[in-house]
DNA sequence: GGGATATGTTGGAGACAACAACAATCCACG
DNA sequence: CGTGGATTGTTGTTGTCTCCAACATATCCC
C-alpha cells in the first residue's frame, strides 16, 4: 500500500522549502538564508533599489534589511551607493545594487554556431564569443571549444559562479546529458558533467526554449506574470518552454515543454522526431522562405519580407500556418492557462502578419472566458534571450542560497 | 520599462514561501509554522508514524519534534498513542496520528446527483449524503441543498474546518465563481462566496478533475510521484488535471488542465464547448455504449461489457478512440512530462481494453526516451476520488498553516 | 532656521531549534 | 533472570535571528 517510487513521500510532498537547496529549512539559519535569498532575488529581478524599498518589499524590519544587505555586501554579491536625493522627504536611503563583479557563463550551441558569453548578475551581456561551424559540430567539438572559451572569459574581471547551457534538444536535468538534440544530431551525449570537470565550475544544462521562457518571464514579455508560455520558431523547428506558478516547468525528468510536437493536423508530414502532423511539421520557416522566394540563408530578412508581401500565395501559406499555430497554442493554453504567451523567431513574424486573426483563432479553440484571455505577444529579448536564460540557470543556486564569491571561484 | 500587471514583481518572483499563507515567511514564527506544517503534512500523507520517524523525515531534532507534536496535540490536530513494541531495540517511540476529530466537507454536484460528504483528516469518508435530481439542477438549487446538508453534517462528531467543492466545469479560483460548467449549464454562477456566507465556513471551489489529480497524486496511482496527470472520462466529457512539481497545476486563473479540449482530429464533430475535433468530441462514452448496445443508464456495465466484447464493430470504434486518446495523451505528455498518467472513468476501460496498444501509441507520438517513459495506469481511488480531492482542498490551508480547531469552527 | 517626515543605527528582548546530558524502555544474550 | 547495548523521550542551556523601541541623521517645506 505504501509508496513504491524511490523518494516516496519526501519529494512528493508539496511542502514549503520551494528552492530545495540551502540549510534544510526549518532552522534559524534557514530563515537567514531565505531572507538573504529574498533580498538578492529582489535586486536581481528588480534592479537597484533603496534599502527602504527592500524593507517594504520583503516586509522585514529596517534593521534586518541593514544586516542582510551588509552580509550580501560582505559576500561580494551586492554594493551600496549613497542615495542621490530623489525629492522625497526624510533621510535618503542608500541604493543597493547587485555586484558588478559577479557573472556567469552562458553557452548556446547551434548547428552553425557556438556562442559563449559572460553575463553579469545584472543581466548585461559583458562579453560574447562566437565560433562558426560549416558542418554540424559534434558534442566533443563543442565541449572543447566551450572549454577554451570559458578559460578566456574567466580571465576577465568578474568572478564566475557557474555555467548555464541552452541546448536545442531534450536534456536530462539531473545530470546534464543531452538525450536527443535532433538538429545537432546528438543522442545521449554527456555534456554537463564533462564540462564541469574540464572547467571546475558548476554546470547546468537545459533545453533552450525552457531557458528562453524563464528569461522572458523574468525580464521580457512575461514580466510580472507568474504563468508564461514561450514558443520559439527557428530553422530547425519549434521549441517551447513554460513558467508555471513562477517556476520553470520541468516535468519529471526535465523534458517538459515540447509544444512543437503536439499534433495539430491529420497530415502525413513528419517532424524531426518522425511524428506526423505536429505543430513543428506543419508550421515551418522553410515553407515561408520558399513561398517568399528567399533562400535559407536569408532568414534574417524573413520578417520584413513577410510583412511586405500580401500576395495570395503568401497569404494562403501564412494563413494555413497561422491556423495550425492557433490549434497548437489553444492546446497549450487549455492545458496551462498562462497569462502571457510570448512568441519568438518566425512565430513572431507570423503573429505580426495577422495579430488579431491569430488571437481570435486561439480564443475560438480555447475555453477561456474572453475577459480573462491570454495575452499573445512577441518575445522581447531578441538575441540575448537564450544567453540570459542560460545565465539565470547558472545564477539560480546563488540566488536560492547566497554564499561568498571570489575571483578563485 | 517596469512591470505593468498589477501585482508586479512580488507574485512573479519565484521565491520561497511556497504556500503563501501564514506568517510572512522569514521570521522566527514562520519557522515554527513551517515545521508544524511539515509534521502535519507528513502525518496527513503518510499516515500514523512514530515520533522517531517524524524526526528522521523532517531532519529536526528529537526535542523539536516533541515540541511540535505537543503543539499539534494541543491544537486538536493530532493525537499520540503509546507505541506497541515493534520488535526494534531501544525505547519505543509514541505513534502520532492525525486527529479523528477534524474533518472537512466535500461537495460534488453532478447533473443527476449532488453528493455532500464529511471527510476525516485521515482521508476516510465518514458520512455521505446523496440527493438525486431528475432534471439538471440550477446553481441555486444546489446551493440550497448543500447548505442543508452541511448543517446536518456539522452536527456530527468531528469539527469541520472548511468546505471543498468539486465542480465539473471551469472555476475561477480567486472567488469560487463557476465560469462555465457546460453540462450543468451554469455560466458565471457565484458558488463559493454564497456557500461561505450561508454556512460560515471557508469554501474553496475547483474543477473536479483538478481535484481528482491532487487526490490521485497523494493517495492513488500517483503516490510518490511529483508530476502526475489525471484524465477522467464521464458521461459529459473528458476532464483533466495535473500535479506539477508536487503542486496542483492551476494556471493564471485556475482554468488549467482542460485536456479534453485539445484538438486531436480534423473532424468536424464538436465538443461541449463547440470546438471541433477535440479529444472530448472524438472519444466519447456515448459512442462506446451505442456500439455495445447498452443504454446510457447502463454506464456501470460499460467496463465489463467492453472487455467481454471483441467483435470487429466494437474493436473498430475502440481502436479509433484509443488512437485519438493516444494523440491527446501524447500532447499532454510532451508538454508536462509527467511520471504517471492516471485514467479514470471510461478512459480506464479503454486502457484496459488494450493497455499495451495505448502505451505504445503514446510512446510513438511523444518524444520521451523510452527508458524514461511515463506510467499510464488506471485511477485507483474510484468513487471516493473527488470527495477526497475536494476535502484536500479544504484541508490545505490548515496543513499549510496549522491552527487550533474546535467544535465551534 | 525650525518643524515634519522618513530612514539608518544601536542595544535589548523574544522565539525557536540545536545540543548535550540524563532517564526510560526494549531486545539480545548468557 | 539479570546484564549490556541500543534507541528514544526529557530537560535545561546555548546560539541565531528577527523584531522593537529609542535615538541619531538627513532631507524637504515653510
Amino acid at each position: 500500500m505504501s509508496g513504491r517510487r524511490g523518494e516516496g513521500g519526501r519529494q512528493a510532498a508539496g511542502h514549503p522549502s520551494a528552492s530545495g537547496s540551502g540549510p534544510s529549512a526549518g532552522t534559524a539559519q534557514s530563515v537567514r538564508n531565505a531572507n538573504l535569498s529574498a533580498v538578492l532575488t529582489l535586486l536581481f529581478r528588480g534592479g537597484p533599489q533603496s534599502r527602504a524599498a527592500l524593507a517594504r518589499a520583503t516586509g522585514r524590519n529596517r534593521s534586518t534589511i541593514a544586516s542582510l544587505v551588509g552580509d550580501l555586501v560582505a559576500m561580494g554579491l551586492a554594493s551600496e551607493d549613497e542615495a542621490a536625493p530623489d525629492g522625497q522627504v526624510g533621510r535618503p536611503s542608500p541604493v543597493v545594487s547587485v555586484s558588478g563583479e559577479v557573472a556567469a557563463i552562458a553557452v548556446n550551441p547551434e548547428i552553425d554556431e557556438l556562442r559563449v558569453a559572460l553575463v553579469g548578475l545584472d543581466g548585461s551581456v559583458l562579453r560574447l564569443l562566437r565560433r562558426r561551424y560549416d558542418t554540424i559540430p559534434t558534442a566533443g567539438e563543442v565541449l572543447d571549444a566551450t572549454t577554451v572559451a570559458v578559460a578566456a572569459l574567466r580571465g576577465e574581471g568578474p568572478a564566475c559562479v557557474g555555467i548555464g547551457c541552452a541546448v536545442p534538444g531534450q536534456v536530462r536535468s539531473a545530470d546534464g546529458v543531452v538525450r536527443n538534440a535532433p538538429h545537432l544530431r546528438w543522442i545521449d551525449e554527456p555534456f554537463g558533467q564533462p564540462l564541469a570537470e574540464a572547467t571546475g565550475l558548476p554546470v547546468r544544462v537545459a533545453n533552450d526554449a525552457s531557458l528562453g521562457a524563464i528569461a522572458e518571464q523574468c525580464f521580457g514579455a512575461g514580466r510580472g506574470a507568474s504563468n508564461v508560455l514561450y514558443l520559439n520558431g527557428g530553422a530547425s523547428g519549434i521549441g517551447g518552454g513554460a513558467v508555471v506558478a513562477g517556476r520553470p516547468l520541468a516535468g519529471a525528468h526535465g523534458y517538459a515543454g515540447e509544444f512543437g510536437h503536439i499534433r495539430v493536423s491529420s497530415a502525413e508530414a513528419g517532424d524531426s522526431a518522425g511524428i506526423a502532423g505536429t505543430l513543428e511539421a506543419m508550421v515551418t520557416r522553410a515553407e515561408l522562405l520558399a513561398v517568399l522566394g528567399l533562400a535559407p540563408a536569408d532568414a534574417d530578412r524573413l520578417h520584413e519580407a513577410l510583412l511586405a508581401d500580401r500576395t495570395p500565395a503568401v497569404r494562403a501559406v501564412v494563413e494555413r500556418q497561422l491556423g495550425h499555430l492557433a490549434t497548437g497554442l489553444a492546446a497549450a493554453v487549455n492545458v496551462l492557462n498562462p497569462q502571457v504567451v510570448a512568441l519568438g523567431g518566425f512565430l513572431a513574424s507570423l503573429l505580426a502578419y495577422d495579430p488579431d486573426g491569430l488571437r481570435q483563432a486561439v480564443a475560438g479553440s480555447s475555453l477561456r472566458p474572453s475577459d480573462e484571455d491570454v495575452e499573445i505577444t512577441a518575445s522581447e529579448l531578441g538575441w540575448r534571450l537564450l544567453l540570459i536564460g542560460a545565465a539565470m540557470t547558472a545564477f539560480e543556486p546563488l540566488l536560492a542560497n547566497p554564499a561568498p564569491v571570489g575571483r578563485d571561484g
